[in-house]
DNA sequence: TATCATCCTAAACGCGCGTTCAGGAATCCG
DNA sequence: CGGATTCCTGAACGCGCGTTTAGGATGATA
């Protein structure tokens, strides 16, 4: 994927290289022309010349990045992306700038994240409607909706991968992806609950309140992770 | 939790919350000093005389949501972080500039968004403890990443607002998190598989493996989403 | 050889940036 | 009253930015 030595390969694919690099590791804003033609030992003008701003440089290298992993298609019909990205995980001295960079494009919400966030979202439909179908996945009443989630929390170690690396002490390689392996699959096997109390709450809860208003009769769970406690309070401005 | 109207707070006050909302919105670097003090109406050398440089008021700007995310600690031992931000997103028009700030001091890696992150992984690993202590929740052969895990996907909706939003088409407010409820609290109560096939056959896989290399007996799932779906290939290169 | 396109650079332009500096206006204190 | 303190501004400085311009070197084509 990518096997010429930069030195061989032509100035704008180098130029566009070097600009991953940089773009992923310090950011667009932080980054200037004269960095990136000088990692890429050419003159300044030779960026502009070839790309037309340096806005056009960035839109090449999204484009560069989205192609990169969406080429994956004529594989098998698992997730490609998500493969694809923990190929790189596995080789960060080589494909780390990439990692950075897809989360930066993913973040940033331009026009190549989003088409990435679409792709991924679309592969983890695919994926729960299979597992639905064949008896090997729960159902859900809100079968997009999971798959949003499912797809979120698979982006969030990508993301806060410099918060993860501080708490664990190490980079987030595949090494410290697979000490996450377990707990992983222990939540979307078990799930975190031994019963089944502050889920049935919730459905209570929201079933007396269709869409806005009408609070229906409270039961506060013990302290559901990440969301509301309490699903039957009102909120205070609708926006 | 701030009630004085902008114009009748002091001038540094005034400088530093529209400087919030500014770096909330469009970032750091993309945000100039004299943006800032137009909106606040003051001169930029003002700015600089109150906060000492662009950096400083970026630090006072951190210090000023670390406090008062931390502020809630006089209330019950439920997650005070993960509260404060419900309450936010709950009043986007007056706070949304609050939850974008929060949002990129975690991307980040600030001083101050180390510290909320430091802050809410002791709340969710204090939660699961009780958790599992009073048996409500499943034990875990990994408790801190499990700690870690759910803290990152608790936090993954926020990072992705723009994606959530996005693809749902409604702004993420809490009407966007009630939707979450039900799926959210599915996973956390059933989880995603119906058996335990692919959870059973990772433990074996890692088993055979204690920390590196010796690859263990192969069982390739149907598809576990986010994760490598055969946790046995060993790695490339360690790094 | 002359022509022409391709690839590239040195030099400069204009601009907006963060910051500094010298000092004005108001308030408090003796 | 006089002097100190606090709060604030207008004007400027120097710098690095993205970009433009004019043209040099190279290699294919006729």
């Amino acid at each position: 994927m990518r096997s010429v030595p930069l030195e061989d390969a032509t100035a704008a694919a180098r130029i566009r290289e070097v600009a991953i690099v940089r773009f992923g590791r310090q950011g667009f804003e932080r980054t200037s022309v004269r960095q990136i033609a000088a990692d890429a030992g050419v003159s300044p003008a030779l960026v502009i010349h070839h790309f037309g701003s340096k806005e056009g440089l960035r839109a090449a290298c999204d484009e560069s990045l989205v192609r990169q992993l969406m080429a994956e298609k004529a594989r098998t019909e698992a997730p490609a992306i998500g493969a694809t990205i923990r190929e790189w995980l596995d080789r960060p001295e080589r494909f780390g700038a990439y990692i950075d960079y897809f989360a930066t494009m993913l973040a940033d919400g331009s026009d190549g994240g989003n088409r990435l966030f679409d792709r991924m979202l679309g592969e983890t439909v695919a994926m729960i409607e299979r597992g639905v179908a064949d008896g090997t996945m729960h159902p859900s009443a809100d079968l997009e909706m999971r798959a949003v989630l499912i797809t979120l929390n698979g982006l969030a170690p990508l993301l806060l991968r410099d918060q993860l690396a501080r708490v664990l002490g190490v980079p987030v390689t595949s090494s410290a992806a697979r000490r996450m392996t377990l707990p992983i699959l222990e939540l979307y096997t078990h799930g975190l609950y031994t019963d089944s109390r502050i889920l049935d709450a919730a459905r209570a809860a929201l079933q007396g309140e269709p869409s806005t208003g009408t609070p229906a009769p409270s039961d506060k769970g013990p302290g559901n992770p990440n969301r509301n406690p309490d699903p039957t309070r009102p909120e205070s401005s609708p926006a």
